[in-house]
DNA sequence: TTGTATGCAAATAATTTGCACCAAA
DNA sequence: TTTGGTGCAAATTATTTGCATACAA
């Protein structure tokens, strides 16, 4: 899930230790250390992730910081609800990226390198806004993701078929 | 997942059945009472579904044309390889559409009733190839669900909060 | 006859949950 | 001190797989 092309971060007023501190005093929620640790390990990555792959980079049982995983899940899921992160099903995973001052954006993903790039478009939210309101339908999201074979695999396998024609 | 609005059906030359034998015979494979049920069973229903859904209106264990759900899972599988049915991930589970003889289409998702409202839209696959065009990326396909509360559901919706209010 | 297909039950994989203990407020 | 939070292990859910047997070609 990395080397995916990232695009520029918005300008927020609050940082998202911020935010997410006024998510949990507006709901009687506690900061606890585990919550700021994993608040931090999040955003110091820009990149698309999945549970896994955050547990992977994060300290052992027994070392210091450790966090449970059955904590980890929990806590990506408030981190969802607190509008901090985004997440959404690619084979199977959950996949999760940073929403909180991160522009709306959707995605390339390709199946040959499975990196996800990002991509905005006007035109699309015009039509799924108009696609919308000739069905009566009030849009709260949508998931946008456009499967195929990004620029460099198709390089490599163009290469692959000349190197398997000598 | 039923309440779905449809589209019309497309006019092909081969019934599902009978492009069903054509993939299993270029591929060696065999035409077994289990697929042979279990397409009459898929293609009579125009409807989205999951293989949970399909499990509970086959027959029982004991009953006649019983299929295990093994068969049932690896079956589905065949079928979306021929080109039958076209599979997707929605709320976790795997969800299965008609894909032979039906138009290219994209859904509405209401996240209320959770049914699937299909539409067709010329300018989203316009904005899909240029996107792609833009990013030097081969297109192979894509999803697009748009997901909020549907006409019906936004109706009950505003009755019931004029009912909580007397 | 020969390998493919099926049914069954066990195995997976990714999460979720119950519960006793811990710790913010 | 009171309730929410955490770690652990067990439970779940949806699906896949191993294997012995059944059956299509």
């Amino acid at each position: 899930m990395s080397n995916s092309e990232s695009l520029e971060p918005l300008r927020v007023s609050l940082s998202p230790q911020e935010r997410f501190e006024e998510y949990l005093q507006t709901r009687g929620l506690r900061q606890t250390n585990q919550r700021k640790f994993l608040i931090e390990a999040v955003f110091e990555e820009h990149d698309h992730f999945d549970a896994d792959e955050l547990i992977d980079r994060l300290p052992r049982r027994g070392e210091e910081n450790y966090v449970s995983s059955a904590t980890v899940y929990r806590t990506l899921r408030e981190f969802v609800d607190a509008g901090l992160l985004k997440s959404f099903q690619l084979d199977g995973r959950t996949v999760y990226e940073l929403d909180y001052g991160y522009p709306q954006h959707d995605h390339l993903y390709c199946t040959v390198c499975r990196s996800l790039i990002e991509f905005q478009s006007d035109e699309l939210m015009a039509t799924r806004d108009q696609v919308a309101a000739e069905k009566g339908f009030r849009v709260s999201g949508h998931r946008m993701i456009i499967q195929g074979i990004c620029k460099d695999c198709s390089k490599m396998r163009r290469k692959k078929r000349k190197q398997d024609l000598v």
